[in-house]
DNA sequence: AGCATAAGCGGACTTTACCCCGCTTTATAT
DNA sequence: ATATAAAGCGGGGTAAAGTCCGCTTATGCT
């Protein structure tokens, strides 16, 4: 028997996690976020309340449980998807196509994103922030292709994240924060990260 | 007498607050954040827990004035002092002072500042934001003197905005993050935020 | 000074996240 | 099949945020 492997999920375990996110979901697209208690949801479920922190840890990791489901899509598209988002683009294309569908995302899902983050804890959307993994990534391969000359593309990383996603998870009001057509197009927030990519890459060499 | 005023402060009010905010930084330095409670603040201030709510309306609201506080000698060094981070030096110059010296504020500041975050509510960190007011200020004179050519000033200024303050608020570990010596000139997050404005704003006519 | 009123105050009460720990079930080795 | 150990389960218990409402006190007017 292999030896680090912390043994698998029990069957009993791994059915009441799907039953409890089903719930979850449930009780959110009828009452919304705010009404999902850990109480509500295990008498929900015919669980008890431990088991739910038992899976979960704590309320705000089933809303990331959640968005982790809901990103799994999102991430085969990243990751092996028709380019510009998947591979295949130069990598200024695919920061500009990831951003543009990040934001789409994350507008798509802000409700649960929201209540995903968890004040005693560094921001852990996305499995691990495939966010900031794969924005640094792709600075990399510019910087490779010699599109980009910056030496600190860790920090770089770190704040071209935060500019993507921190407009949706800090500064803008919950309700309703955005145009209510939600033409992919056009908006603001994406056209803005657009013109930032753009900009950081143009070098005065090759300008254009 | 004025009309919509809304009658000042009464002085046993204002005591209060000011006593309460006195007892809060002691608990904080004494335990750190976390252990101040709204029980535990009220007993030792010798107030009742109803006037706390009352005053701060909820826990974040104290460290949102504390950190009110503390961010009033810092506006005032933005807003009147010498440049570049006050008023003279040309709106780029202005920019990177900013981002530099407010990147230093938070980390000097970071747990009040993190504990300030309030799940249910955009970020209020300092007074209005005034990171985003001031930054869409600079952008606006940027534009002005021609010195940048982007249609949505407001989209730009909110990621802009996240760039320089989600990274502290989100995305970094809270003990710890940054290296022990504070040296202001040696902090990478700050001088990734001068590269971007400064790539942001170099035109391909007079690029340099 | 006396009065009317709005603001402030306190602390019991409610709600909810999260902890704990004895019991039950599952998985594996023999 | 049985034993054993590890994982899972349940629900009562705790702590802390936030609400409510009757009482008290400051304030401004006359």
């Amino acid at each position: 028997m292999p030896f680090g492997r912390p043994r698998a999920e029990r069957v009993d375990a791994a059915r009441n996690r799907l039953q409890l996110l089903q719930v979850a979901r449930e009780m959110i697209a009828e009452h919304g976020v705010e009404k999902v208690t850990m109480d509500g949801l295990a008498e929900r479920a015919g669980l008890g309340k431990g088991t739910v922190f038992r899976r979960f840890g704590t309320r705000a990791g089933i809303f990331r449980a959640l968005v982790d489901e809901d990103d799994r899509a999102f991430q085969q598209a990243v990751m092996g998807g028709p380019p510009p988002l998947g591979p295949g683009a130069d990598p200024v294309q695919r920061l500009i196509a990831y951003g543009r569908a990040r934001i789409a995302f994350l507008l798509d899902h802000h409700a649960i994103v929201r209540a995903a983050l968890d004040r005693n804890q560094p921001v852990p959307v996305g499995e691990h922030n495939l966010s900031r993994l794969h924005v640094r990534m792709l600075l990399g391969q510019a910087r490779q292709y010699e599109l980009l000359d910056i030496a600190d593309l860790d920090s770089l990383a770190v704040q071209l994240t935060a500019a993507l996603e921190g407009p949706i998870l800090l500064y803008l009001g919950m309700s309703r924060p955005f145009p209510a057509d939600p033409t992919p197009a056009s908006i603001p927030l994406a056209d803005s990260w657009q013109t930032i990519i753009e900009r950081l890459f143009r070098t005065p060499s090759h300008s254009g």
